[in-house]
DNA sequence: GGGCTACATGAGACTCGGTATCATCACCGC
DNA sequence: GCGGTGATGATACCGAGTCTCATGTAGCCC
């Protein structure tokens, strides 16, 4: 075992750049609102692009990990990912068009340090989701009654 | 089509009390914390006493519909129900024990309607989860190390 | 109490989101 | 280009939840 032959590529050097990964990418990239992994298969079937369901899922994993993505939870209990900056922050959803705009944290906490105190609870995390209709959804409700 | 005769038990006499149904608030009654229909499933089980799986499912969706149970959504996106009073609140999870507390709304009004003005969204329901560990289990974790 | 019916049950098949396996493939550092 | 490691994808698998349908039973009316 002499190391010095052995070890080709020790030091770390992150995810390949592969062509199904840069598919995903673009997929996600080519919606609006948020999505399902069958979304986006079924995206690559319309296109005829070829794209399995395991890499689908591995690279969403691989996007929510990076940050790059966050899962959220529909009001059905249901899941759906969407585009999203890195940092800590909320979501309102829209019910109807599924479009959804960030928000953060400011207001929030103070709610978090009162539920602390009241209940003795040391909170490290949590999760806030707003539902409703988005400003173009809330047009198009209006005119088309 | 003498309608005097033809309708035997028309005015709504909600759902019916059977054993099965007893049965499962018996099993919830006895759970601590938040649990699983496999939970149920498995108690039902252990204790040597018959239950459909698919009887657990309608049961807790009866008892959803009723609001005397709501179901949350863990942060590792899977799903558990909780016992609930009926008004609208929200929850603290222990992560460690499972636990939750229920606590209200007031502050969480503000936060909801600075989001609406800023994003011009109509917000029409929420949902607000803390998660962290409750007075007992951090005393737990303290002794334990 | 007995009959009747609509509702409830539960075994089992099914769906759907997601994961595990594993032989083959391709990225990328050399 | 080579080579090894990580990525792919077909496929099997898993677990939560739903559907079907033949059978059971709660509960209303008498
Ligand atoms: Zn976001
Ligand atoms: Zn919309
Ligand atoms: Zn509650
Ligand atoms: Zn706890």
């Amino acid at each position: 075992m002499t190391e010095t032959s052995t070890l080709p590529t020790v030091d770390r050097a992150g995810p390949r750049q592969t062509r199904p990964r840069r598919l995903v990418a673009e997929l996600i990239a080519g919606r609006t609102g948020h999505f399902t992994a069958a979304d986006l298969a079924a995206d690559a079937q319309g296109r005829g692009l070829p794209l399995g369901r395991a890499t689908i899922f591995r690279t969403l994993e691989l996007l929510l990990g990076g940050g790059a993505l966050e899962r959220i939870d529909l009001p059905d209990g249901s899941h759906a990912y969407v585009e999203c900056a890195p940092s800590h922050h909320h979501h309102a959803v829209c019910s109807r068009c599924g479009s959804v705009v960030d928000f953060d944290d400011a207001e929030l906490a103070a709610v978090v340090r009162a539920v602390a105190r009241r209940t003795g609870f040391r909170i490290d995390s949590h999760r806030l989701e707003l539902f409703g209709l988005c400003p173009a959804c809330q047009a198009g409700e209006r005119s088309a009654g």
